[in-house]
DNA sequence: TAATTGAACAAATAAACATTTTGTTCAATT
DNA sequence: AATTGAACAAAATGTTTATTTGTTCAATTA
C-alpha cells in the first residue's frame, strides 16, 4: 500500500500551485495521475487531508535539505550563514511551492494565530535556536537573550522568505538579504562596547 | 467650512474601529454625532473617504508624535531609540488605533502590494533614514548600506507594531522589543571584526 | 452663507430558492 | 491491494426577490 504515495502528492502539490486549494478539483489531480478520483482516497481521507499532506512532504524535503547544509557547516558564524542561505535559496528556485505559499498564506505565517504545520516550523525554529545556543555558549556570539534572538531572527527569516515569494525581483532581494545577514552578525555601532 | 472636521473625523474612527468598515453606516456616525446621515457628505465625498480621511488623521497624528521626540534627543544613538519606542509606544496606548488595524491590516502593510497611505509611511521610513545616515557620516554607526538598512529595519519595526495589535500579551512583547533594539545595535557576534 | 435636514432614488447586500458541480462512499472489477 | 464507475451527499454557483444602506439635492435652519 502506499507504494505509489510520493508520486500522488507531486502531483497534488503541481495542481494544488496552479490555482489554489478552492479551484483545484480531485478529478483534475486524478487525471493528472491518470486514474479515477475514487483512487485518490486510498492515499488521503478527504481532499483537505491531501492537501495538508502534500504540503507537508514539500515542507519536508525543504527543511531536510537546510539541515544537511547545516551539518556540514563548521563554526557557529558559518552554521548561521549557511542556514540562513540555504532556506531562502531553496525556496527561490520552486516555484510550485512559492505559489502554494502565495495562494496559502497561512503554511508559513508571519503572525501565526494557529499554524497548520506548526511541527515542522517548531523544527526549524530550533535548528536555528542551537546555532545561536552553540554560537553563545563558545563566545563566539554575545550572551544574547537565546529566546528573544531566536524569535527576531526566526521572524526576520520569515519575513525573506514572504518578500520572496510575495513580491520584488530577485536581485534586489539578493542584496537586501545578504546586509541584512551582515547588518544582524555586526550591529549598527562601529564598535561593540562593554 | 469643515470647522468640525476633526470632531467628525474622531467620531468616524471610533465607530469604524468598532466592527469594522463594512459593518459601520452612515447612520451609525451621524448618529454618534447628532446628525442626519446627509450631513457627512459635507465632510467627505463618499463613505471611502470618509474613512481614508479618518485613518490619515489618526496616522499623522501618531507620526506627529514621534517626529517631536526624535527631534529632542541628541545622538543618533539616542535617535534611534527614540524612535523604536515612542513609535511602538504610542500604537499600544491607542486602541482605536489597533482596532483599525486589526480589521484593515492594508493600511499599514507587512508586505504592501499598493499602499493606500503611501505618502504617509514614506514619511515615516525618511525619518528613520535620517537617522541612520546620520549615524554613519558621524562615524557611530558602521557603513552600512543605507537602502539596505532602512528598508531592514523599518521591516522589523513593521512587524513589531503588527505584532503588537496582532497577538501577544503586552509584556512578553516589551521584553522582545528591548532585546530586538539590543541586537540590532550590537549583533551577534561578541566582537566586531574589521 | 454655510451647515443641516429629510425625502427620493440608486446601489449594494442579504435571503430564498433552484441548479450544477464536486467531494465521498462502496460494491464490483482488475 | 489498487482501481473503477455509478450512486449519493454536500458544497458551490446562479437567479430572483426583498431589504438595507449609500448618495443626491431642493428646501430649511441658524
Amino acid at each position: 500500500m502506499t507504494e505509489r504515495l510520493p508520486e500522488v502528492l507531486n502531483a497534488s502539490l503541481k495542481c494544488f500551485a496552479r490555482y489554489g486549494y478552492k479551484k483545484t478539483t480531485m478529478e483534475e489531480i486524478a487525471e493528472e495521475l491518470g486514474l479515477t478520483k475514487g483512487a485518490l482516497y486510498s492515499y488521503a481521507r478527504s481532499k483537505k487531508d491531501l492537501y495538508q499532506k502534500a504540503v507537508a512532504y514539500a515542507l519536508t524535503k525543504w527543511q531536510a535539505k537546510v539541515r544537511e547544509a547545516v551539518e556540514d557547516a563548521g563554526s557557529p558564524e558559518e552554521k548561521f550563514m549557511t542556514l540562513s542561505f540555504k532556506a531562502y535559496k531553496h525556496l527561490a528556485a520552486d516555484p510550485d511551492l512559492q505559489n502554494i505559499l502565495i495562494n496559502d498564506p497561512d503554511i508559513f505565517p508571519m503572525f501565526p494565530k494557529d499554524d497548520p504545520f506548526i511541527e515542522i516550523n517548531e523544527n526549524s525554529r530550533n535548528m536555528l535556536r542551537a546555532v545561536l545556543e552553540e554560537g553563545i555558549n563558545s563566545k563566539i556570539f554575545r550572551p544574547l537573550d537565546l529566546d528573544s534572538a531566536t524569535w527576531l531572527l526566526f521572524s526576520i527569516y520569515k519575513m525573506f522568505i514572504i518578500d520572496t515569494y510575495v513580491v520584488s525581483d530577485q536581485e534586489a532581494t539578493d542584496k537586501l538579504f545578504k546586509d541584512a545577514v551582515d547588518l544582524l552578525l555586526h550591529g549598527l555601532f562601529r564598535q561593540s562596547r562593554h
